[in-house]
Order: structure tokens, then sequence, then C-alpha cells
DNA sequence: CAATAAATATGATGTTTATCATCTATTTTA
DNA sequence: TAAAATAGATGATAAACATCATATTTATTG
């Protein structure tokens, strides 16, 4: 059985102060809540696809997506994630190209609204400090693509793994028994890193080993984070 | 014996039609005129330091730039390249970060102007073209880090390297006897593709061996941009 | 709950690619 | 211009990593 879901306020969204819509006025909330729309998505849904247009960005209420790319072979590449707060698809959106990603759910009941482009818009040109946000969310999000593609370029896999787990801890936390609050299989993990599942699954055990972290099926516990940078290899 | 150099000017600035400027008005140009500053490097000199802060951005008037980042193990990573026309610094200005990257002059003569934080700032808040300019020229690079993310997980460096021609012929165009316009060492072409300089010294002679690619020197000649493509398995 | 499928795990093997050594060619500089 | 330094080239070797094969465990479903 369904159970009825309703679609979430932006003007009671939690999520709201903590992302780029922080510094909207109350008319401007109530503007977007006439305005959007919202889907509820079942883990490993597709919310939009690599390729296609959008005429809006997505942000997500609940839940947590993944943001990948399929390379020549056919294989995923993750190229980041999205949690509550975020928005999805405005890169697309503003350089007015396709999708350069698709994107899908990673857990059940992931909701997200649709916010039509006239909208967004709108308020770019209407709210600067708005306007400001996105630059500075989109320049962020290109530093942070430079790293990757430095770690990548340099690194061996064994590190971009550990560095993974940082990063996956930074952006969905550990829980009070130290268990990164994202579940992903060993195939997902490797599309990240960059590498087969395999080699995820036999350098996992190692860590595990060294006591560096722990493993309950999806869950992974962090149990030597300085460990993990070291190994990691970053310093700043 | 070192000729006068002289600042150039915006309103004369033959790059600026193709710039993110182009849709600035009169005022405008005399304003940035009136307050901007101007560089001459020679061939590899350095124009600004990852880690650093910048209170600008920088617009390439002359010559050729790299943009790179210096790994773990201190080797340097090529993120991308900027010309005549292009801005760089903005990514740093916008997000208020340190400079994620350094960058250095690839050729002599390369003439750089400093446009200070404040003018750009005062540029975005009043014309809205160019403020637009900006968020589709940061999207487009944030889609186009993301291709680069794809291929260095993904593809062999054999791929890469062909890949790489064949943007670096995009990016800098070959003459009228296919020579690639711009001069890299084996070393910098290694620290694009994410390889060994032997590995890129080897693929070279194997390109080369097949007529695919002429040599002399540091210019590459594209002889046959078919089977590079192929080689490099795009297909868009 | 059995049966099937899917994910995880582990060993054996092969390929790709890096590293090291050495040599030659090309610049640079004294 | 000779000497030194740097870049490019090539072979030999080693390390990193992918692939393949095959268990084993964990989920899924009839």
């Amino acid at each position: 059985m369904k159970k009825h879901q309703e679609t979430p306020q932006c003007a009671t969204c939690g999520s709201r102060h903590l992302s780029v819509f922080c510094s909207l006025s109350q008319d401007e909330i109530s503007e977007i809540d006439n305005n959007k729309g919202c889907n509820f998505y079942s883990k490993g849904q597709v919310i939009f696809h690599e390729g296609n247009r959008t005429k809006g960005i997505y942000c997500i209420n609940k839940g947590k997506v993944k943001l990948y790319q399929i390379g020549s072979e056919g294989k995923e590449q993750i190229i980041r994630f999205a949690k509550a707060g975020d928005v999805i698809g405005y890169r697309a959106m503003l350089s007015e190209e396709p999708l350069s990603a698709s994107a899908a759910s990673l857990e059940d009941d992931t909701t997200i609204c649709f916010i039509p482009q006239d909208q967004v818009l709108s308020m770019i040109t209407k709210n600067p400090n708005f306007n400001f946000k996105l630059l500075k969310m989109l320049s962020h999000e290109l530093g942070e693509a430079a790293k990757v593609i430095t770690d990548l370029a340099q690194k061996p896999v064994r590190e971009r793994l550990a560095e993974t787990l940082l990063i996956l801890k930074n952006t969905f936390d550990v829980d009070e028994h130290k268990v990164i609050q994202v579940k992903l299989s060993r195939e997902e993990l490797a599309n990240i890193v960059g590498t087969a599942t395999e080699s995820v699954i036999r350098l996992l055990s190692e860590f595990k080993k060294d006591n560096i972290i722990a493993i309950e099926g999806r869950n992974i516990k962090l149990l030597n984070i300085p460990a993990l940078t070291r190994i990691a290899n970053v310093f700043e």
C-alpha cells in the first residue's frame, strides 16, 4: 500500500536555509511555491537523463542522489552527489546545453521539486544575493572538479578510494557509530574512484584488516580517520 | 634590447568581441580601461600562484596560458588552457576561495590585463547580459570538467592522448600546414593526459608511424583527424 | 522456504603503464 | 663555439591494475 505523499512547501522546507535559496524573501518563496512541481522517487529511479534538455532546476527536498555520466564503453562514472537542500540540473539550464549527467535516486522516498526556468531566471535578475550565491556555487564546484581531475590523473587507486571515503563522510556525515550515511554498492564506489569493482573489494578488505574501517554489508564504519587521511595523501 | 610595450586598450582590443566582455557598453569599456592594469610575460613566467588570493580577474590580450595544479607528489597537472580573449582567475574571485590553480605563460610577449574585483562585481550587478555570460561560462566549464573526469577515470592513455590532440586543435586551431598552434613539451602533454612523459613519447611515435600525425620538434601536424577521432573513442 | 538471481569475495593471469637506465638530439649559456 | 644542460627517444624491467574464473554470501521472488 502506497501512502499519500504531500508536495512539500518551500515556506516550511527545512533544507532551504542551508541552500542557494537561503536569501529569498517571503514573496519570492511563495512565488516559487506557486509555480514549482514535485516528484517522488524510489531507490534507483532516474530523475533526468544525460543529453536531454531541462527547462528548470531540481531542488532536493529529501533523499540522496548520484549524478553520473556514461563513458564510451558504457560504464557509469559518478561525478558528484546531492542531498536535501542541494540543487541539480542548474548547470545545463544556465549554459543552455543538454544535461551533462544523469541523476538517479539512491534511496526510497526521495523527494525533488522542479522549479521552472522562468522562475529561476527572474530570481537571478531580481535578487542579486541569489545571483551571487549561484555564481559562488558554480565557482566552488568548478574548483572541486579541478581537484578531482588532478587526483584521477595522479593518484593511485588506493589513495583515491581512501579519499572517496573521506569525501563521502564530509558529504553525508557519519552517525554515532561512525557509519557513513549513504549506502553504495562496491560497483558504485568503483564508479566514483575510477577503477574495477574487484579492486574496490580488495582494497576495502585491506582497510578492514588494518582496522581502518569496518564493513557490515553496505555500511562502512570509519574507525581511523587520521590513517585514512594519511593513505589518501591529502594535506590541506 | 627590450622594446617599449604599450598597455592595450579594451576599446580597441580585438579579442573583446569574442569574450565574456562582448556585451559591454562604451561607458563600461572606458570604465574598465581607466581602472585596469596590464602586465607582460615572457615564456614560462608565472602569472599567479595556486593557493593565493586574487582581488580581480585576468584578461588575456595576447598569448597563451596554461592553468595547472601541483599534485601531492609535486607533479604538475594541466587543468585547462586560455588564450587571447579568455579570462582566468574568475573562479577564485567569485567563490572567494584561494586560486585553485596556477597560471603560466606559454609564449613570449603574453599580455594580460588585470581588472579589479570592484569593477567586475559592479558589472555583474549593473549589466545582466554580462552576468548571464559569466553564469554561462562557468556552467560550460563545469560541463567540460565533468567530461574530463569521466575520460581520466575510464579511458586508456592512448585514447586520452588522441583526444588531447583534438582538444588542442579545437582550442588553438591549426595553421595551413595542419600544425597545432601551441607548442608544448612532451612533459606538458603528459601533464594534460595524466601519464608519464615516456608514454607520451612512445604513443606519439606510434601515431607518427601510422601517418596520423607528423612531428617536427614541438610542432605536431594532424594528418588524419578521422583516425585520431576513432582512436580517441569520442562519438559526439 | 526453496530456488534463483545478484552482489561480494578471492585467486590466477595478463595487460597496461610507470619507472629506471641509457643514449641521442637539441638548446642554452659561458 | 665548446661545454653543459635540457629535452626527447628507446629498451628493459617492475609495479599497478584489469580481467577472467569461480566460489560464497546475501537478496529477491515464485
